[in-house]
DNA sequence: CGCGGCTTTGATGTTCATCAAGTAAAGTGG
DNA sequence: CCACTTTACTTGATGAACATCAAAGCCGCG
């Protein structure tokens, strides 16, 4: 982890995200100079369970998971977040503390400002309020909408959707790299290990998918579908 | 469902709740102008999922169930909300169209305020807008964390979850009445009708717990903290 | 009074986690 | 760069946990 200097570029960063379009360039200015960048490798925590909600924290660069620990190392995968997802946004104003971990699932950059001048911000521009309202309102609808569908698959269901999910909502190709391991998607969908690679296994041996590693390519996708809806 | 007139009770209603606290008097007038309220009986459809978002709906008495609906009458409740729980909250600032279905359980009277106006007030009103983003933070921070939960227990972790929630959280009190059927702890905690009342009555046989049709008390504790714990 | 929904219990079968054991890959220190 | 250790991946066998099916009693409601 490194701290950078903060070359003001947050201009197309920020502006990039949608939910600072409301915010002035010279709000934008104040940012800059209490905004501040960290680089996290493969692997490394970024935010440990418990400790104190002091910042905003949200993904410029790569690829991190939110996950809850519990006793002997049985974590459960809350979501993926990408860049200008925010990370800190679930508990960030109802809590004093992170009920969950964060870590990076490949190298990432992440931008943090401080708690006190976000809310700040929202007190002065009520558009930039509006704004957070509604990414916070979609990240946690989304979080539970995920809960909700997975649930109610069993688990060859489960790992048609996740497949699908990569595929249409992220990678937007129906032939992409893995970005989490199998232990990681286990996780994700409340499976074991074994499981997971015995379900993929078979979707192989079915034709459904190709596999090479971490490279997947989905080859029969309305039979995915299927089985993502209906089992 | 009725109608009823606009006397202007609001400020106690109001006030009570916390999100409301920083409204000053004369925002609370312009509140009382556009607001109304139902009255729901036990078992009507307040919100229809797919039904579009207009307004702002939160409980004022009684007890509802927000609750997504699949073919086949397979229904998963995604929470229960009771007085002054902002029932709307979800995805209101993100969707146009209501994610999931909200009926009364008991008899349930709710106030419903105009979206645009409420949108208007947090532009206005920045501690406002800061309470709201407090109040649906936390409340998706608690189904999440629900979920959560609820998922890496067994069976019976989770019936001694759901009754010590029902005794610590809602009633207060180690002897209460269910205000939900089996079939709706089933959707509840993701888990069939029978396998509930079998284990209800496990519990009974064992001595944690006495019932009497709706009306449970909590006879060992210990015991069912434990369950919930390591179950 | 009868019908439909809720509740209860038992029997059965399927799904899934766990255990075990081995291979492959990736990081680590000399 | 190679031996070494650790972590990820894979497959099979077994049993436990849980859903499903079936049947019957109960209760409220029209």
């Amino acid at each position: 982890m490194q701290i950078q200097n903060n070359t003001c570029e947050c201009k197309e960063c920020i502006v990039r995200s949608l939910i600072f379009e409301h915010v002035s360039t010279m709000e934008l200015g104040t940012f800059c100079t209490t905004k501040r960048e960290e680089n996290y490798r493969k692997g490394q925590v970024v935010i440990q369970q418990g400790a104190p909600i002091t910042e905003f924290i949200y993904v410029k660069d790569g690829l991190v998971k939110l996950y809850t620990q519990s006793g002997q190392g049985r974590n459960q995968i809350i979501s993926l977040a990408r860049p200008y997802d925010f990370i800190s946004l679930l508990t960030i104003f109802s809590d004093k503390h992170y009920q969950y971990s964060v870590s990076a699932i490949e190298d990432t950059t992440v931008c943090i400002i401080d708690l006190v001048r976000l809310k700040e911000l929202v007190r002065e521009n009520g558009n930039f309020a509006l704004d957070l309202l509604e990414r916070m309102s979609r990240t946690a609808d989304n979080i539970i909408r995920n809960y909700n569908d997975i649930n109610r698959k069993n688990l060859r269901g489960r790992i048609a959707y996740i497949l699908l999910n990569f595929a249409d909502t992220i990678y937007l190709n129906d032939r992409f790299e893995l970005p989490v391991s199998r232990k990681e998607i286990a996780e994700l969908i409340g499976m074991t290990t074994e499981n997971v690679i015995r379900i993929l296994s078979e979707f192989r041996k079915e034709g459904i998918i190709r596999i090479n590693g971490k490279e997947i390519e989905i080859a029969d996708k309305t039979k995915l579908q299927f089985l993502s809806e209906h089992a």
